[in-house]
DNA sequence: ACCTGAACACCGTTCAAGT
DNA sequence: ACCTGAACACCGTTCAAGT
């Protein structure tokens, strides 16, 4: 059971890249298996289920060594695999920023920031402030990206860069906001 | 024609506002209004921009009068208003996000706050990014906290608060970070 | 346990034809 | 100019029935 759950993930995952969101329908990816859409409700129970599942994927599947040592080093870390993981799968900002909003899955960044902030002293009261404010910059500035960058190889026009210098910028203001706050 | 444009415009408000986002489908709006759902392309082109032209209608519903005059009120005025704006209808904050994110309309918004922080003396290469880094905080915020709401008003569980307050920290966050970086 | 087949209640968009 | 009617190519979910 859990192996073809597995399946139907690894599946979605390369339908999702290969034709993009809008594409991840139950009907394709069971045309895609040779099966029938009612059969994949017995691996994953509903389509907001499955979409989480892809993105818990995703965002294992970009997981890297954690080499930082100080509070700070630690939360560019976490924000830049975030990032990169949802940049390495087309639509992949799309799929966990949804993911996130519903409350399912992709929760393991937002503890690694929560532990980097306390640990930098953070006042408590200011913890989930200060982590929802760096998550959501990071969803913002990357859903941002990714659909430039996507416009950009489709032939459309690119309006905006906002690349990774960018990305680091808008990360430092906010953390600059945050240093002013440790109590040490 | 003109009057038209505008009449399907306060209808869908109407509709999204009674029974929700999921069910701002064209065919349902044209039975709410009498009509097949092939008449609305006379009014408007497909479905993407009657949504950019819904979110530009409730911004500028929301708007209210100028009152700060220090660079710092005036953004923190921006982002009440847009936070109030979006608030106040039923998923207002998912539309507007949506209609921002494939760069249709809400541009007013972005727009006062490049203006506040360019008079507030921030170096010009990093206006664009302070201004990215302030929507998409208020952006996630009010997401967060629309999403929060309605799952409470509908007998589930909040997990999480989220309210006016926390909105305020999480962007004396971000203007403290600016601050450090105005030449003045 | 896993899947089929069929149905239910929907989508957005296009387009010839009418008035 | 505005709308109908019909079609095209889809959706997610449910559920009795088969193996």
């Amino acid at each position: 059971m859990r192996y073809h759950r597995n399946d139907v993930v690894a599946r979605a995952i390369a339908v999702l890249d290969e034709y993009g969101l809008e594409s991840l329908s139950m009907r394709r990816l069971a045309t895609d298996r040779g099966v029938q859409p009612s059969a994949l409700n017995h691996h994953v129970p509903n389509k907001q289920t499955r979409l989480a599942a892809v993105a818990d994927e995703k965002l294992a599947r970009g997981r890297r060594p954690r080499r930082a040592t100080r509070w700070d080093e630690r939360v560019v870390e976490v924000c830049r695999e975030l990032r990169d993981a949802m940049l390495a799968y087309r639509d992949g900002a799309e799929v966990v920023v949804t993911a996130h909003t519903f409350g399912l899955g992709a929760g393991e960044p937002a503890d690694r920031l929560r532990d980097a902030l306390r640990d930098g002293g953070l006042p408590d009261d200011l913890v989930d402030v200060g982590t929802r404010a760096i998550l959501h910059l990071v969803f913002g500035h990357t859903t941002e990206e990714q659909l430039a960058l996507q416009a950009a190889s489709a032939g459309a026009i690119d309006r905006a860069p906002g690349g990774p210098a960018d990305f680091e910028r808008g990360l430092e203001l906010v953390l600059d906001g945050i240093r002013a706050r440790v109590t040490s």
